[in-house]
DNA sequence: ATAATATTTGTAAGCGCTTTCAAATAAGGA
DNA sequence: TCCTTATTTGAAAGCGCTTACAAATATTAT
């Protein structure tokens, strides 16, 4: 099965120099005087010769492969996340390698601690920082212990860190905003619906909170409903709410939908008696009807950033990148508000 | 940033052994007495030693990778396959390096050099196995060639090779089966829409090309569509259609969707005046009104298949494994048939 | 108790590459 | 032309691990 493969020194055998003159040309580097350069070449084109990465890993100790960590990645969101982020990282050369570790504190750490083991060059983290009582809570400490040994990226997450860099959206605006919105053209009942505790939801819940408050709407408890992530448990969840309500804002697509279906239930007309808002605005947005109105978050931007900033810390050495960039959201109105 | 690393020989000294003792204590084999395993055991967890990757790798010439490429991961079927591949093959301690190659085959075949540069220990390759008239075409070359290199796993195409292994579902007779219900409650205008010349395409229209001639009803080529995988195209391009017809059995639910959103439009009556089957019974399924009937291709199932023989083949060296399994599909009724 | 055998441990030779340092060659100045 | 300096090349020492083989120790049979 296994070809045997060429190594370094047939190479250097048959362009007739040394190994060390191989190694140079192919890492691009140094100082190869441009014929031999050519010479070499040409063998290796010849031959097809690539170095084997183990040996290379041995002395460079990189691999040029970043570790992704997703919690689960049969969800929209987080699968094209991580098809930007692959996507952009190869476009510089790297590898990746992708762990889904669930949603549990000890998972995650069992993935950061393998990945480690596995020597990526940097650790990208999507999403979903607990963040417990919304402060900034030791959960988070395993990041910052994997950042000793190599530079870590959160998406849309929030941890402080010697090496850690973070990309986020400005959740609170975007959720303040239509909250916003929807308060102006006269809703008054508007249902908060998150499935988590994660950072983002927090971010979200104080724009939902603000809004009601700079409009002095009080803050029914209620309304603001902990769902879990199923269209049909959302809506019998929203049909058990004893408090009439005429807006429902969620904290991604799927739960909109399931609002979607416990209007269909009940025979209200949406927008009209009932406006729904989703977020992350993923391909579920447009098969319903009508279609969702939906906050995208940009994913793709939050990924190129990230990747970016990336690359600049682990190649460059660079030391002045930012720790925390914001990217904003945008509103897309579809057919269930009436914006 | 990085921090120390200690190696075998920080171990050996600890534990005051050799390293090949300590090799051995960490590979689990061989012969070590329960005394000095215990020993060198303690030292290694107070200090948590992991070994070094490249020197294993350089040693064994394996990292416990295998490479997994489909051609997009933003896409509920790719990514749940991605998922339950990458799930099964942790438990086996393996890790995976994830690589979205684009549908065209220089991308693909690209790909999987560069993931054969990088020594994974096999390939697996999910979907869209181009099949060009419905012959084994040589567009499958590169498969076999990489199977020279290493076992490759082909999920939902079919290529034959020595090193070559398929998982595929029966996807001939699910749509036969589906079509001649259809058939049988007295729709005779089906539709039957796909967005892929894919071995499984291939398939699915086989099957419903054989359910039609076995009941007697001719092939009319205008109800076999290719349409673009976006639900409003599809939805566009079913309204240019001229020849009236009662049902739509698509490739995919968002296909299916797309039908839907037509019907919708056009005020037509689900499923009483058009029926509507989708395919892989992803969450899209759910999230319309009705709900679609879908075929469910079991893609947990497909992916515990390939990484069970996957397992089987590079780790015992067997040599009687399945070339070929084949994974029944199951139709999961809904809203959209009167089934 | 001693020889013969089985079990456990250690020594040392790679695995294929990078990289330092010295040697060889080319270029420049007198 | 010969000597000094810059440039290009090569020899060799690792990087951290696995593993064949030899050495040492424990076990069993006689």
């Amino acid at each position: 099965m296994k070809k045997d493969v060429i190594n370094i020194y047939d190479i250097a055998e048959m362009a007739k120099v040394s190994i060390a003159t191989v190694s140079r040309v192919v890492n691009g580097s140094d100082k190869v005087s441009e014929k031999t350069r050519k010479k070499v070449m040409a063998v290796i084109e010849e031959v097809g010769y690539t170095p084997n990465v183990f040996a290379q890993g041995l002395g460079l100790n990189t691999m040029h492969t970043v570790g992704i960590i997703v919690p689960t990645i049969s969800d929209l969101y987080m699968s094209s996340a991580v098809y930007y982020l692959q996507e952009k990282l190869r476009s510089y050369g790297y590898d990746c390698i992708l762990s889904c570790s669930g949603f549990e504190l000890d998972g995650k750490q069992r993935h950061v601690n393998m990945l480690l083991s596995k020597h990526v060059d940097a650790l990208i983290l999507v999403g979903s920082t607990y963040a417990g009582n919304g402060e900034h809570v030791k959960d988070t400490d395993y990041i910052r212990e994997a950042a000793q040994s190599v530079p870590v990226f959160v998406v849309n997450g929030n941890v402080q860190g010697d090496d850690v860099y973070c990309t986020v959206n400005d959740d609170v605006k975007a959720v303040y905003d239509v909250t916003s919105k929807l308060i102006e053209q006269g809703r008054e009942r508007i249902v908060f619906l998150t499935d988590s505790q994660s950072y983002s939801a927090i971010k979200k819940r104080k724009g939902y909170e603000q809004a009601l408050e700079d409009h002095d709407i009080p803050l029914r408890p209620e309304l603001e409903m902990h769902v879990v992530n199923r269209m049909h448990a959302v809506r019998d969840q929203l049909a058990e709410c004893k408090v009439p309500f005429d807006a429902v804002i969620a904290s991604n697509d799927e739960i909109a939908v399931g609002a979607l279906k416990y209007a269909f239930k009940k025979g209200l007309m949406v927008p009209e008696e009932l406006a729904v808002v989703g977020y992350n605005n993923c391909s579920i947005a447009i098969a319903c009807e009508p279609e969702l109105t939906s906050i995208d978050n940009h994913i793709e931007d939050i990924c190129y950033q990230t990747v970016d900033r990336l690359i600049a810390v682990i190649e460059k050495k660079e030391t002045n990148i930012e720790h925390k960039v914001v990217i904003p959201c945008e509103l897309v109105v579809r057919g269930t508000t009436e914006f």
